[in-house]
DNA sequence: CGAGTTTGACCTGCGC
DNA sequence: GCGCAGGTCAAACTCG
């Protein structure tokens, strides 16, 4: 099927697009349309999306993502959460032998690591079809774009590290540790005979960076305000919320506004959801998780390589989106820069001092994003993907990108979707992702 | 009245 | 040990 077949070159390298010059065009087509300045507001759970197929002329909804929607573009491609799965599977047998040698010492890819992988992202038993990130669940009027959620986080971690059973501790566990508690200090639970001594970190955060003028930005969970306090050297306050779909949930974000760019909201997430989570909010943080599995895994086995990343994606001409490592952080921290224009700094450097970047492809994800059940698939694949293969981190940041309403619109020029189109065209980075190991 | 926000105080880690 | 900064707590306040 030319589906699986395009997929599993997704998966593999940023070659996506050339396999699909289709979808390339549907990029363009939408590109055409981000015409704001800003993204006023993305909600990537709305389940009612319009969008124009491109090749059908046939219209889904969006209903949140404003004139950008990053979606649709790609619908040809995934069809079926039976598909993807199928598409997965595969991909990721090949990939287990692949790797299986290498990472044999680290992860126990099991056969199952993709269920791990969702396991991982989400503690408790997902129904196979779920995770719908168009949910319409959420979307505030002003929302921003961005959001992930990063769950899991340290649970990711333990589980890629020590693989230890964690699968019946699925629940409680993970949750108790993520951000930890407050007055924990840091993770020293994390295991007393800690198999990787390397991993200084105990926990990831995931963070996103979008340009809005929304205060807040809606990723389908709900959040309370616990605090707020003056960062050194940002004018911006930064808040603290903290999820209240459940009682004990550990998951906390951190919400700022940059200092240099006032238009940039900084999003950070951090913790694993103790709780099941809306579809909307559920696919979110299985890419975040996948996300901090993703650095997680990359860091235990080798800050380098990450750092590394120059070289780390060379496939990708087209660099949508870009993954920074970086050092300086307490905590091992992706950021998502969705800000990104074509001409725009990576803002990152201010945080990072050196960070690498990782170039990543932003079309195919925007395909795979075509629908919901191909944002669902989506953030499965990847996060399997991610769990036994770091090049999937490209895909991981595509996913999230698109979740967050790539259109970067912002500062319009360049568009989440002008990436994936022109091959022979300088592009610029869309998004960036950071990598902080400490 | 309940849920959420505000805000100052408090706690903890880290660098000097 | 001291001071600074980040992060959290919790009482007071606001809003629907």
């Amino acid at each position: 099927m030319d589906k699986q077949g395009r997929e599993l070159v997704f998966f593999h390298s940023g070659d996506f697009l050339w396999q699909n010059p289709g979808v390339s065009d549907h990029l363009n087509d939408r590109s055409s349309d981000h015409t704001k300045p800003m993204i006023e507001e993305v909600d990537f759970f709305s389940t009612d999306r319009t969008s124009k197929l491109p090749g059908t002329g046939q219209e889904k909804k969006i209903s949140t993502i404003g004139s950008s929607s990053v979606v649709d573009s790609t619908i040809n491609i995934t069809r079926s959460y039976k598909d993807l799965q199928a598409q997965l599977l595969m991909a990721k047998q090949k990939q287990s032998q692949g790797n299986r040698a290498e990472q044999k010492g680290e992860l126990n890819d099991t056969p199952s690591s993709i269920m791990s992988a969702q396991h991982f992202m989400d503690p408790r038993p997902r129904p196979p079809v779920t995770l719908d990130v168009n949910d319409p669940s959420v979307s505030d009027e002003k929302t921003p774009e961005v959001v992930v959620s990063s769950t899991n986080t340290v649970e990711t971690k333990s589980q890629m590290l020590g693989k230890r059973a964690s699968v019946e501790d699925a629940g409680l566990d993970q949750t108790s540790q993520s951000w930890g508690s407050p007055k924990s200090p840091k993770l020293e639970h994390e295991k007393p005979d800690e198999q990787i001594p390397e991993v200084p970190f105990r926990k990831a955060r995931v963070s996103v960076r979008a340009r809005s003028e929304a205060p807040l930005i809606s990723d389908g969970c709900q959040w309370r305000k616990y605090g707020q306090k003056m960062a050194k050297g940002n004018p911006c306050p930064r808040a603290y919320y903290r999820c209240t779909m459940a009682v004990g949930c550990p998951v906390r974000k951190q919400v700022q506004r940059c200092a240099e760019d006032k238009t940039i909201l900084i999003t950070t997430y951090e913790g694993n959801h103790n709780h099941p989570l809306p579809p909307a909010a559920t696919a979110m943080a299985s890419t975040t998780s996948a996300a901090a599995a993703m650095l997680l895994s990359g860091s235990t086995t080798s800050k380098e390589g990450l750092s590394s990343s120059s070289s780390f994606y060379p496939s990708f001409p087209y660099a949508s989106a870009m993954a920074t490592l970086s050092a300086s952080a307490p905590f091992p921290t992706i950021t998502l820069d969705l800000t990104q224009g074509p001409n725009t700094t990576m803002p990152f450097h201010r945080t990072s001092p050196s960070p690498a970047t990782f170039p990543l492809p932003l079309h195919g994800s925007q395909q795979l994003l075509g629908a919901p059940d191909r944002n669902a698939s989506m953030v499965e694949t990847v996060t399997a993907a991610i769990a036994s293969d770091p090049n999937f981190t490209a895909a991981l940041a595509e996913a999230i990108s698109t979740f967050m309403g790539t259109p970067r619109s912002g500062d319009g020029a360049n568009n989440a979707n002008a990436p994936g189109r022109i091959p022979g065209s300088p592009q610029l980075p869309q998004s960036c992702t950071t990598f902080s190991t400490n």
